[in-house]
DNA sequence: CTGTATCCCCATAGATACTG
DNA sequence: CAGTATCTATGGGGATACAG
């Protein structure tokens, strides 16, 4: 998985790595539901943030804004009154939902599994919390 | 991308959806460098410990340990003086591999495109804020 | 060797209020 | 409508010390 560039020099394993630049740039709460919310087409900053539904202003703006300066989403402004904005994905943009798609299957496929692992571990943990 | 379980539940995006369980799951500074590790065999604690280098001993038996409870990782303690631990990747952990590939792979063929884009933002950011 | 226990800090998310 | 600005606090993570 990890690419060349890291898997060669084990005590850098942290940052310059690929791997860990890519999931640093989706690994928060939100920034994969706009991803896909903007793979269905473009959209205005009130349709997102209704449609997340829980982000407060502050982090829908500093998500977007992260993904516009990673390339990932373009920001349109209309010069009206009252304003208009709108966020689509880039073409860079795009090509991430592959990858994504392939993380979101695994998890539909493995879900269960990763449910019962849970719930047996959980048991287990609690046996033995009473034993001792 | 994410899949349809979410997809047709716009407001319930957040916690029930697969792909954001899955990438919780994975989306920590730490989880993805010791699935990397075990995927080239079983390993020590100690070893662990010295290949990735930064990382507190609270981080990795906590990171493992979840990993354990998800079910992607085992944990096997031999009863010796000094004591042994050796975690290995499940055959569910395994499975995780290809679609950590598919993103690091993302990450190495677009990172330039990244890190293009970053400058550029910063630049374009940098020379508003002088004309400011 | 493989952990636990404890303290502490500070980055970050959330809430709230305000603006062009 | 589409954001800023400001405040707060909470809990995640590091450092350290200790234990079986």
């Amino acid at each position: 998985m990890v690419s060349k560039a890291c898997s060669l020099a084990p005590n850098v394993l942290s940052a310059q790595c690929p791997t860990r630049q890519a999931l640093d740039l989706i690994a928060d709460k939100w920034t994969t539901l706009l991803i896909y919310l903007l793979s269905k087409g473009k959209q205005r900053y009130g349709d997102l943030h209704r449609q997340v539904g829980g982000i407060s202003q502050k982090m829908l703006t500093q998500t977007l804004r992260k993904l516009e300066r990673d390339g990932l989403v373009t920001r349109h402004v209309y010069p009206e009154v009252p304003p208009r904005t709108e966020y689509e994905l880039t073409k860079l943009g795009h090509t991430l939902i592959g990858p994504l798609g392939a993380l979101c299957e695994w998890a539909g496929t493995h879900l269960s599994e990763l449910e019962q692992a849970r719930k047996r571990y959980d048991h287990l943990q609690k046996k033995a919390a009473l034993s001792a």
